[in-house]
DNA sequence: AACACGGGGGA
DNA sequence: TCCCCAGTGTT
């Protein structure tokens, strides 16, 4: 094979060892073939997703953001939810923080929420409540970067602008023959590049859904299924027999263990929940006041210092493991509980804002999947499973 | 360039 | 258990 500048990609491909199988010649003609097949395809194949049979920017910007890191089957219920509460940006940017947090619960990644509110307000506000179909004013709004942009402006407003995400990536690795670290700026780059030449002017929207529907459903990252692939006779993976291969992706660092003590204290159906500063982990959302620490003893200095008085019926009621992109907790949960008459204001220290006794089970605030396992092992029916065990 | 930031589904 | 998902923003 011939030498390849770095960062080039290199056509034609042959197969090696041995003699050429298939030639690659790239150019506008192939990259229309490519563009016509998709298309075709993704008529025919694409799935009915609910933001799929809509042109409104505001739904198409909502899902895309939902689905950030996400996914699809995992927003789609979140989605409809969300878009029935808050039908449009207006009646976003007047919700209260704490019922978007509520419907964005158990989603993860909440800054999302927190900062498509604060957008939702700035469009009301700037943009008379019109969304900008520019990508270049979509980028200006908070939580909208390169990826997002890219998928409302072409989607919501027919503008030719290339999008980049996970399956793209993968897509564009294999299809074009990248192999620098998808990951790495170098990368990015080149695949950034390759979306763009290959965006067409007509239906952009619908070329870059079909690129990623084809990462979705027939390109995936193990075994992917090349004989359904509308574009085999295009790629130089497949031609090259590096469909496992590419795309190249650095491995990543192992997560590091922290353990934590939480107090949940019970007062009738009411918990002693604590909202956590906005910005950090979980932040705006409220759960059972929670240390790093492997003792209940440091839950008990922790109510104590809040002015709680429930430390001496503190005992443990269980354990919680709850995995994150970037930390791996064990939770000691500590149980007690107080007569409604005992219910009084409790001042926490950061990262807590402030702590109200709350139904948990109400859904009127942002409460975290880890939050309701905690809350979860120390309610009291499973205090009873407990007693009934013994 | 590295890191923070959730949660879940599939192999 | 590991991978990685329709990424963005900060350091």
């Amino acid at each position: 094979m011939r030498k390849k500048a770095k960062g080039q990609v290199a056509l034609p491909f042959e197969r090696e060892p041995g003699p050429p199988v298939v030639t690659i010649e790239p150019g506008p003609e192939r990259d229309h073939e490519v563009v016509i097949a998709l298309g075709a395809w993704f008529d025919g194949a694409a799935r009915d997703l609910p933001w799929r049979r809509t042109r409104d920017p505001y739904a198409i910007w909502l899902s895309e953001v939902m689905l950030q890191q996400t996914r699809v089957e995992t927003v789609i219920p979140y989605f409809e939810r969300f878009l029935s509460r808050f039908p449009t940006v207006r009646e976003l940017a007047l919700a209260e923080l704490d019922e978007v947090l509520a419907l964005w619960s158990g989603l993860g990644y909440y800054r999302r929420a927190r900062v498509m509110h604060l957008a939702a307000r700035e469009v009301t506000e700037h943009h008379a409540g019109a969304f900008p179909g520019d990508a270049a004013a979509l980028r200006a709004l908070p939580g909208i970067g390169a990826y997002t942009a890219g998928a409302v402006a072409s989607i919501a407003f027919d503008r030719r602008e290339p999008l980049v995400d996970g399956n793209v990536a993968r897509v564009l690795s294999r299809l074009e023959g990248i192999d620098d670290d998808i990951r790495s700026a170098a990368g990015q780059k080149l695949l950034w590049q390759a979306a763009a030449r290959l965006v067409p002017e007509a239906r952009p929207g619908r070329f870059n859904q079909a690129l990623m529907e084809l990462g979705a459903t027939v390109c995936t990252p193990r075994a992917p299924r090349c004989g359904a692939c509308p574009v085999s006779g295009h790629c130089v993976a497949r031609a090259t027999g590096r469909e496992e291969e590419l795309p190249v992706i650095a491995p990543k660092r192992e997560v590091p263990s922290v353990r934590m003590v939480a107090a949940v204290v019970w007062a009738g159906s009411r918990v002693l929940l604590a909202r956590r500063e906005e910005g950090g982990l979980f932040g705006g959302l409220w759960e059972p006041p929670m240390v790093p620490s492997d003792s209940i003893d440091e839950a008990r200095t922790l109510l104590a210092d809040a002015g709680i008085p429930a430390t001496l019926a503190l005992h443990e009621a269980g354990r919680v493991r709850h995995i994150l992109t970037h930390r791996r907790m064990e939770v000691t949960v500590a149980r007690a509980e107080v007569s409604e008459a005992w219910r009084c204001r409790a001042k926490l220290a950061s990262p807590y804002e402030k702590a109200s006794w709350l139904d948990p089970s109400a859904s009127e605030v942002g409460v975290s999947t880890l939050a309701r396992k905690i809350v979860s092992t120390a309610s009291p029916s499973a205090a009873w499973a407990e007693r009934a065990r013994r």
